[in-house]
DNA sequence: CCACTTGACTGGTATATACCGAGTGGGCAC
DNA sequence: GTGCCCACTCGGTATATACCAGTCAAGTGG
């Protein structure tokens, strides 16, 4: 179930929604409704349909069969090509899931910061850190740089809801597209104990960088997911 | 410049070559011809060229700005999602690319890899090691396994080609798409040694299996990249 | 000379249509 | 009854067409 918060209001986005919805009710490798039956269904076309199957299908929610039909995936732990940021946890099908909110505050960006969000050094932006718990497990813990000019007054916003529906809601900055970078390291001190890690723990390191219609970047979250509760999947057409 | 192994033979894959390859001759965030002029001169209709536009735009090679035009990405280290298997090194833009074969059998197939390769436990398999170096220093290792019944005498082809493109020249079993799993973990003993990396050194872990146009799972490689060489790098559209 | 409108672009979205090759099941011929 | 073949369905590919919203520069009116 992806992208709780919608941002674009386009046709195939909103299949997305209710694909994945569907998809999940379902069993695994059971048997989708054609894909001419699905775009009668929702009053689309065809290609419009596509659109949506095809993202659903490198997400690893479905797949298909050439001349047999579409089926459901094989269910698995966490997909981490949902993750936006800043409340990931409700995506989780998981038990219980908890947030803790270490800080909240105003600082200068530092010189990595002020590179991804495209500010000059030293410019204010709000820091957000929080940790993600699933079953009281630590599962993921992220800092979340947001300008304070894009977004003033973002700390008396209510942080448990999404950081993407907040800009977009409040902001009017949807955030049409999130650029990842990813990397196998071993957390700094401070991470490692949030995530209740053994020393030399991996872990994923991400950098997303939140991206608006009009090419800004709205946001910068560095998360550290657990490299032994985390997997990441993706399907690559050749 | 992905895919220099070409599997498919349709138009959005063949242009997804040619405009990979312009992609890398020019400047970083330079200006590409309109999408309507690129598929006037590649003499495609405009869906078709998104379609190749769209999948170098999630690898990461180019991006768009509404209103304005497609530009090229900034250079990163090494694009993961390019990854298939077998002399990845080949796509490096590094110097000296080196690769080196440390076995080449054939086994029984453990659990794991009959579970990957849809096979029974003790099925025959080849199992094929390799290391692959840039500029003499180690980048990653792998171990691929395939299935003997579906490339009988595959020991004797050349190694030092793509598996892909064995698979698709000499058994006619083309790859259509590759399905990823990809961990942050600390390499076992072996394979740290091969990477020359220090001991807890974080690594990628990616179980990669490749598709056959029969939904066949032609080959399962088990690959380590060295965490502080490799950057994964994706985009998510919302 | 400045401000404003206009129009020719851009990428993004959506539709209708067509054909292909591969799987599948029913019905017909033997 | 068995086996073959044909018709139908499936996803995959490709095209032509249309409209939208945003950009940007050229031209125009004050």
């Amino acid at each position: 179930m992806p992208n709780r918060n919608v941002v674009k209001d386009s046709k195939h986005a909103t299949l997305l929604e209710a694909l994945a919805e569907l998809s999940v009710t379902l069993k695994p490798h059971s048997q989708l409704p054609s894909e001419r039956a699905l775009s009668e269904e929702y009053g689309v076309s065809r290609m419009t349909l596509r659109r949506a199957i095809d993202v659903l299908q490198t997400r690893g929610y479905i797949y298909s069969v050439p001349s047999k039909g579409l089926f459901v995936s094989e269910p698995r732990m966490v997909r981490t090509s949902d993750v936006t940021s800043l409340s990931e946890v409700l995506r989780h099908r998981g038990s219980n899931p908890k947030t803790k909110l270490h800080l909240a505050d105003r600082i200068h960006a530092s010189d990595e910061v002020a590179k991804a969000l495209g500010l000059r050094k030293g410019d204010w932006v709000y820091r957000i850190e929080q940790s993600f718990f699933d079953a009281d497990v630590a599962m993921a813990t992220e800092t979340a740089y947001i300008p304070t000019e894009i977004a003033p007054g973002l700390l008396e916003q209510d942080l448990a809801t999404s950081l993407s529906s907040i800009l977009a809601n409040h902001y009017e900055k949807p955030i049409l597209r999130v650029q990842y970078r990813v990397r196998s390291v071993i957390p700094e001190e401070k991470f490692r104990e949030r995530l209740e890690l053994a020393v030399g723990a991996p872990t994923f390191e991400f950098f997303a960088v939140g991206i608006t219609s009009k090419e800004r970047s709205a946001f910068l979250v560095v998360s550290y997911k657990r490299g032994d509760k985390y997997d990441l999947n993706y399907q690559l057409e050749v």
